[in-house]
RNA sequence: GCGCCUGUGGCGGAAUUGGUAGACGCGCCAGACUUAGGAUCUGGUGUCCUACGAUGUGCAGGUUCGAGUCCUGUCAGGCGCACCA
């Protein structure tokens, strides 16, 4: 009978959804497994192959936990806010709300056509209220919520506040945007708006007047991750710094954490690396620099001079090669520090950076400077230095404030060659005639002889390392200063002032933001008359009729209500698209708990995710937000897992293969590949879909565009041969492919098993129809064989006819195959049985699919040529190959007369005794080149094997007049002589 | 500049601990069956040579009886960070 893959696939389509074959619930009697997948944007454009390279990995290793037993969560949802279904409704005035699920919709509707083994009783979206409801809520615990340093994880804002009223803020180690200091009778005077405008400092979620990445265009902030060179991610709009007061998440404070916490989870090295990176983590000190006093006739300037600043360094060693300091223009010591003769040079200086872009000073790299007019004194020798300002010196990191050593830094080099300012190299042997030494290795010279103004520390002689160490020590003894950690990791800014986000569940009163109570949650995003800006510039949520919370009636009133009394009004911006991403791995465990993101007993049975498939892509952002959210909730006790994603894969990206046909210029011929050089062309982008093989079906292209229906070919034996390239998957060059297309002409088990064997999952591949036959071949093989087994294990009763695909069919095949004699598996069988177990379980361990694909079309191979009938082997071969062709192996199972799932059959264990060969064939190596091969017993020592090939007549020729010098032989290997004459 | 990863036939890619490099698939070649084949089946296919044989995993060294695999250097490609003191 035909492989007739169309109606097997619907037939078992229909049947897992009625029979709701994947829905899980917590099962205290069977372990857990949590496979989950990186929730799709549903775009309007559908899915292409590349989407579901990652479902499917990870759907084979969800059906292989299930058939070993273990009770497995994979389910599946929507990232549903984003910025392309709002652009489209600037558009065209559709709702983001219709296009979003229209979109969804197809999704859907393509998935399904795939065989995943999702539970879509537990689908999530992010714009639905029940959802965000959640997104909402912990954004208020945030706000509610400071760091403790020194415990090491979050508390409530409240313990916070008794303290300020008890002690102020004597001995606090809080994470805090600015290190606050005042006494208990100074909070107690403080106004109820002024300690609010404290407590900012030390919240979670706060806001934040800060320098943010300010997109014209889209007309919205951008995180961090948002922007790469200068430009916004999507769509590459330019980005400029503009001061905002913005809603900010403190991730800064978890940043130790998030460093800590890579070690404890099985990422590739590369991600784990790369947020490393991200974090920053930088071990230095701060040190005091007293400011010299004006020389006589120096005019400070109108501001309070500052008698001293500290500045951060990775490099205390280098203390004595420091010959100037340099501050960043955004520094708050620049006022004070700035003499009255050089003022004009100053403030020019300023005003020029200022309208410098980021983008500009990334392209730019020019030494920029002026000089301050004061001096700072070097803590150790007392020795006076210039204290200068440039925009090498960032505002934001440290202290924003350096000491420059040009002998041993390049930035400091490059500027104080520029400004001609005095080099001291302190390091032995290192020429700082050209450029700077900033290796941290060498030994120290040119410290000072013992009596210094700071006596005592003696670097000479020592490696940088320990002369690091030394100073610290020195530093810290002398109270001159600190060790002090930062990290580069920046707190995340979390408004954005779009529609089609998240909106705040807060409202202002007295300038000062209130959280709506958590009872009245979700606070629902409004309808709007249109989803551009306001007139006045304000965010699209500006232009809601409805959109005041009113204090009694605990609901949200027109905004014309407002009063400020008791209608006051809500927050404009929305949240960005991380937010809904980042804890929906836990709503998944209990989808529909209306009282908690997540309860407490689900939560506690599925713990966190086992393994998480995704692209690597999002290293810095995605997998940043949600490791700090997870943290943050495993405070609170809602998470029960430090870590979010235990194991992580991050499967490659699927590029396009163009195909291109070659135009004739100035005609409608078109010429084939291997002709084109004698004609003088121009390559066109064709439809991938017309072409097979790089062989262009003449008749699709004819009718794919009018003004090829005329056209000429000039062929190569008769056919048309296409140039191809690779490029990025995209409509505009025609080599998308869609994954419906490759189901409906080969069906989803080929597609599922095509994907896979393309290559390893984490490497980006172009898209390359040519090799699908060799699949869709090996589906069509497997499936004869199966048939012979079936057919032998009904046949005998030939009276009885049976009709193959009826619904009666398997109880009647069970009660045929149980009346009739099974062929038995021969050992030859067993042995390839054996093998294939051994290979695809530890193939499937190492998510090495792209190798097991191989095993079984060898194994299929062997049964059919040792004529294997034996229903036993074929049903074992359906266990192994369900979580890869899930309908094949359904069908087959059935027609072997299984009344139940192949999906809760259990995977078949390897048996060794199989593997072993009675002889093995090894090669007989003379001076490491293998010269002829022999049988040897499989068992044979090292010894018996030495003994055999000696005796072997071939090795007379080799061993006539040579010396045996060694005699290697490796079990199961190789024996290998090494002669000499 | 710093960090991480990858280099194997015409192509995608295999190769436990160092042990007969190129599994499997595509493509190509030959044959069988066919009126036909973009169907199916069988055999062949790294390179050089008529053959014996030689040679071969980016390049150059090293360790070893033996290296795709280990070590050193180098080149190329990809990714991440990037004026982070």
């Amino acid at each position: 009978m035909e492989y007739n893959f169309q109606e097997i696939e619907a037939r078992w389509r229909k049947q897992w959804a009625e029979q709701k074959t994947y829905h899980v619930e917590p099962d205290s009697t069977r372990p857990k497994y949590y496979v989950l997948n990186m929730f799709p944007y549903p775009s309007g454009a559908g899915l292409h192959v590349g989407h579901p390279l990652g479902y499917i990995a990870s759907d084979i290793y969800a059906r292989y936990k299930r058939l070993n037993g273990f009770n497995v969560l994979n389910p599946m949802g929507y990232d549903a806010y984003g910025l392309p279904a709002e652009q489209y409704a600037i558009q065209t005035g559709q709702h983001p709300a219709v296009t979003t699920e229209a979109n969804i919709a197809r999704y859907r509707e393509q998935l399904d056509k795939i065989g995943f083994s999702f539970d879509w009783e537990r689908e999530v979206r992010t714009c639905d209220p029940a959802y965000y409801h959640w997104t909402q809520w912990a954004f208020q615990q945030m706000f509610d919520s400071y760091y403790s340093l020194s415990l090491q994880k979050a508390q409530p804002i409240a313990d916070l506040v008794s303290r300020f009223e008890e002690r102020g803020t004597e001995g606090l180690q809080a994470a805090c945007s600015e290190e606050l200091s005042f006494t208990a009778g100074e909070w107690q005077a403080m106004s109820e708006v002024e300690q609010q405008q404290t407590l900012m400092n030390y919240r979670l979620a706060y806001l934040g007047e800060t320098m943010v990445n300010w997109c014209l265009q889209l007309g919205t902030v951008l995180a961090n991750d948002e922007v790469v060179d200068g430009v916004s991610e999507r769509g590459g709009y330019p980005v400029v710094q503009k001061k905002m007061k913005q809603w900010c998440l403190r991730v800064s404070a978890y940043a130790q954490r998030l460093l800590d916490g890579l070690d404890t989870v099985e990422w590739s090295e590369s991600i784990k690396e790369t947020q490393r990176n991200w974090i920053g983590r930088s071990e230095g000190t701060e040190m005091q620099f007293r400011v010299a006093p004006l020389a006589e006739g120096e005019k400070a300037a109108a501001l309070p001079r500052p008698e001293s600043f500290t500045i951060f360094t990775t490099r205390a060693d280098t203390i004595f090669g420091v010959t100037f300091c340099v501050l960043a223009p955004e520094s708050e010591l620049v006022q004070g520090l700035t003499t009255e003769a050089q003022r004009p040079a100053v403030e020019a200086y300023l005003e020029a950076t200022k309208k410098r872009t980021e983008r500009e000073r990334i392209s730019d790299r020019r030494v920029s400077g002026v000089f301050s007019g004061s001096y700072a004194l070097n803590p150790f020798t007392g020795a006076a230095i210039p204290i200068w300002i440039s925009d090498y010196v960032l505002a934001g990191y440290g202290t924003g404030a350096i000491m420059a050593v040009p002998a041993h830094d390049s930035r400091d080099y490059a500027f104080a060659r520029h400004f001609s300012l005095p080099v001291v190299p302190l390091i032995e042997g290192a020429d700082v005639s050209r450029e700077s030494f900033d290796a941290k290795e060498g030994i120290v010279m040119n410290s000072p002889a013992q009596g210094c103004a700071c006596g005592g520390l003696e670097l000479n002689g020592l490696t940088v390392q320990e002369a690091i160490a030394a100073t610290k020590k020195f530093v810290t003894a002398h109270g001159l200063g600190r060790v002090k950690v930062n990290y580069r990791l920046r707190d995340a800014i979390f408004s954005r002032q779009r529609y089609w986000g998240e909106p705040f569940p807060v409202y202002y009163k007295d300038g000062m933001p209130r959280m709506i109570p958590s009872e009245c949650l979700p606070l629902q995003l409004p309808e709007v008359s249109r989803f551009l800006p306001t007139e006045t510039g304000e965010p699209p949520l500006g232009n809601a009729a409805d959109w005041a919370w009113d204090v009694e009636k605990r609901e949200v009133v027109a905004c014309s209500l407002i009063d400020n009394r008791t209608v006051f009004p809500l927050e404009l911006s929305t949240m960005p698209g991380f937010a809904g991403s980042s804890a929906y791995y836990l709503r998944y465990m209990d989808p529909s708990n209306a009282a908690a993101l997540v309860g407490k007993e689900a939560g506690s049975y599925w713990q966190s995710v086992d393994l998480y498939v995704g692209g690597s892509e999002h290293a810095t952002g995605h997998l940043i937000y949600s490791r700090f959210w997870n943290k943050f909730l495993c405070d609170k006790g809602v998470s029960c897992s430090e870590e979010p994603f235990q194991k992580l894969i991050n499967q490659g990206m699927i590029q396009g293969r163009s195909n291109f046909v070659y135009r004739v210029k100035n005609s409608n011929t078109f010429v084939s590949l291997g002709l084109k050089d004698q004609y003088d062309t121009t390559p066109i982008h064709v439809d991938v879909n017309l072409v097979s093989n790089d062989r262009l079906d003449l008749e699709a292209f004819r009718n794919w565009r009018p003004e090829y229906a005329t056209a000429e070919f000039i062929l190569e034996q008769g056919e048309y041969v296409c140039g191809w390239a690779v490029e990025k998957m995209s409509k505009s060059m025609y080599n998308v492919v869609n994954p419906d297309y490759i189901v409906e002409r080969y069906g989803a088990d080929t597609l599922r098993l095509y994907e896979m064997f393309l290559g390893p999952i984490s490497q980006s591949k172009p898209w390359d129809s040519n090799g699908i036959d060799g699949c869709f071949r090996f589906l069509k093989k497997a499936w004869a064989l199966c048939q012979s087994a079936i057919e032998a294990a009904t046949a005998p009763k030939e009276s009885e006819n049976c009709p193959i695909g009826q619904e009666k069919l398997s109880a009647a095949c069970g009660e045929l195959s149980a009346a009739c004699e099974k062929p038995a598996p021969t050992k030859d069988n067993l042995k390839t049985l054996h093998r294939l177990i051994r290979k695809v379980t530890d193939d499937i361990e190492a998510f090495s699919y792209n190798t097991s694909i191989p095993a079984f079309m060898v194994a299929v191979d062997e049964w059919r040529q040792q004529q294997c009938q034996s229903p036993e082997v074929v049903g074992r071969l359906c266990v192994l190959l369900a979580p890869f062709c899930p309908h094949f192996a359904e069908e087959v199972w059935h027609l072997l007369g299984h009344g139940s799932s192949v999906c809760d059959a259990q995977w078949p264990q390897c048996d060794e005794s199989y593997l072993k060969e009675d002889s093995v064939r090894l090669g007989v190596q003379f001076n490491g080149k293998v010269r002829f091969s022999l049988d040897f017993p499989a068992d044979a020592t090292s010894a018996q094997m030495q003994e055999i090939a000696m005796a072997a007549p071939e090795a007379r020729k080799y061993l006539e007049g040579m010396q045996v010098v060694k005699v290697v032989a490796v079990p199961g290997r190789i024996v290998n002589f090494v002669l000499k004459k």
